[in-house]
DNA sequence: CCAGAAATTGGGAGCGCTTCCAAAACCTAG
DNA sequence: CTAGGTTTTGGAAGCGCTCCCAATTTCTGG
């Protein structure tokens, strides 16, 4: 029952650097490292993270901010998923995970990570496009990786899905699928992903010749605004709906229901990010789908990669979406 | 830019003790204090953590470990919302909080959350009725609090709410709108909640003398077994069902329908957690509402109020619920 | 078998902080 | 003005670990 690695030392008959060694992987005899782990196992010594942080500067654990409203915290998957997949890319290399919720202010959030050199890095969603934290952390000398980015970012690690990319496809669909009074209702004016999708719809309207005059309301991203959104974009008599999200698609079903209108012989109705709700809507929602546990690995990686070599330039990942396509936009489509 | 604090001792001409005494409020004098406070105020120093935590043997950090099946980590809110109340009640004590998801081996968790010496303390979710995890912190050193609690954690810490009185007063309100044949979907069987609620129904079925001979059908808290039961619960003719969550109510509900039958006049449907869709059904859905935010951040309060006085008894906490009566089970019930 | 190179090991100095202890400064009352 | 008590302060010893450096041991080849 060693407690510390001078008592393991004096067990194992070596001096505490020697321990150290097989503890960290250094060069040691085989026959002195046997020795040494033979009583290592009989004895569940754990090192003590404080001492070795101390001393060496470096602690294994890493630091997750999700600054954040509380409300889209609640109801979205995301931040769970998210969570779940840096966990696991975590647990991968058992490091540990600090956790910051946004309840503090940002300023006073970023002086307790820097401070307490607790941390090896740091993960922090950047979904606003201003974010003074974001903009001090990258300021900082601590590792730094982005999930969602700003168009300013260019210096910095981020993972991020193309956005701009799978709104630009949703919309072709549905123009594929004849519409070309496509109505678009947006996320929060100053969240990253929600420009991002807003300048894919608008960069395939474009393409296709189509006006996006009067055929884009702004929402924010909670299902209430689907719903007003809706209703205003009916008005003007468009024969397809893409919402920034599923949470208002789910609004904006409500609406177009409300009205006798038919998904999607009157309207096809498109959401994005294929929270679990959307393939048991009536119809099936088609939206887009985000590997958000993917990304919230793959930040943890490349923040790995940044700790390990600091001097290594930013690495920008643009995570793949996928299209999928329900009876929301194709009535006799592919059964989800 | 003090970054140490003996930088800060010599700033402020005093000593490294004395500036210590500052900063965790010993006894200093008033002229000393103010002396320190300006130079401390100007250089925006930060305690090291790893060396406080070394030389104090305590962190202020509290770990969070939520061992917990990934697929209702994703759908459910209560997650998020146990981590929010969490959250803010550290940030109140400005600590931090290390967390765990469930992606390893419990007792590796167990082994690494033991070793670090980084916590101070540790809530964690018990939810299945034998847990090797909480056994183990149970029995260390380590101040622990249990979120939810086993029947055998008679001398833990725990915070809970109280499932059986909810599942008791749900089912009674069933009974007192006319309802005899009451069907009931349970949870995963090894799961506490889910034996508190059932304990709850029967309870209350057994007082107004109604039988649950057939009436009771397993569930897993996912809705396709809301499906499933719900199926077998209305072949054995019931005219009400009361599910474990609202997510099997949910499925409950498609087979309702599915089937041609009205809510609530058919059959009466019932529900636990009160999570967000739930308002928004057709019919809305009657069901529990548990203060989830607030059973994180009493947890808190609760395991800080164990490390401050080792000594002191455990204490246990039941949180109220709340009856939400929507239009799925009285049909021209408030509106919610 | 021995010099020299290579591998292994132990000694010891810190990492930045808290805290015990004793010295110094300040009060009080006689 | 001084003895005795009370605060306030600084010195110094760690907390448990890593890691540099030098000493020791082991391995080469001639």
């Amino acid at each position: 029952m060693a407690r510390t690695i001078d008592e393991l030392a004096v067990l194992s008959g070596v001096s505490r650097a020697t321990v150290s060694r097989v503890l960290n992987g250094g060069s040691v005899s085989a026959k002195t490292r046997s020795r040494v782990e033979a009583v290592l196992g009989e004895t569940n010594y754990r090192p003590n993270l404080a001492a070795r942080s101390l001393a060496s500067g470096r602690s294994n654990v890493v630091g997750v901010v999700m600054h954040i409203d509380p409300h889209l915290l609640f109801q979205d998957p995301y931040f769970s998923q998210l969570l779940q997949g840096m966990s696991s890319a975590l647990a991968d290399r058992s490091a540990g995970m600090m956790l910051w919720l946004g309840n503090r202010s940002k300023e006073d959030t970023l002086g307790t990570i820097l401070s307490m050199g607790l941390v090896d890095g740091v993960v922090v969603t950047a979904n606003s496009l201003d974010d003074p934290l974001v903009d001090g952390l990258l300021a900082s000398e601590l590792p730094t990786v982005l999930v969602g980015h700003r168009k300013a970012d260019r210096t910095a690690s981020y993972v991020d899905v193309d956005g701009v990319h799978a709104a630009d496809a949703m919309t072709t669909h549905l123009i594929s699928i004849g519409r070309s009074r496509i109505g678009y209702i947006t996320g929060m004016p100053r969240n990253v992903a929600a420009a991002d999708r807003l300048a894919g719809y608008r960069q395939a309207m474009k393409r296709a010749g189509l006006s996006v005059a009067d055929t884009i309301v702004e929402g924010d991203f909670n299902t209430p605004t689907g719903v007003t959104g809706a209703a205003s974009l009916l008005d003007r008599g468009v024969d397809a709906i893409f919402c920034a999200n599923d949470a208002m698609a789910l609004g904006a079903l409500e609406t177009i229901r409300a009205r006798g209108l038919r998904v999607p012989e009157d309207v096809a109705l498109a959401g994005f990010d294929d929270l679990e709700f959307a393939a048991r809507l009536d119809p099936p929602l088609t939206t887009v789908r985000q590997g958000v546990r993917e990304q919230g690995a793959e930040a943890v990686r490349n923040l790995f990669e940044l700790i390990e070599d600091r001097s290594r330039s930013p690495r920008r990942v643009l995570l793949p979406t996928e299209l999928v396509i329900r009876q929301s936009t194709v009535g006799g489509g592919p059964r989800t």
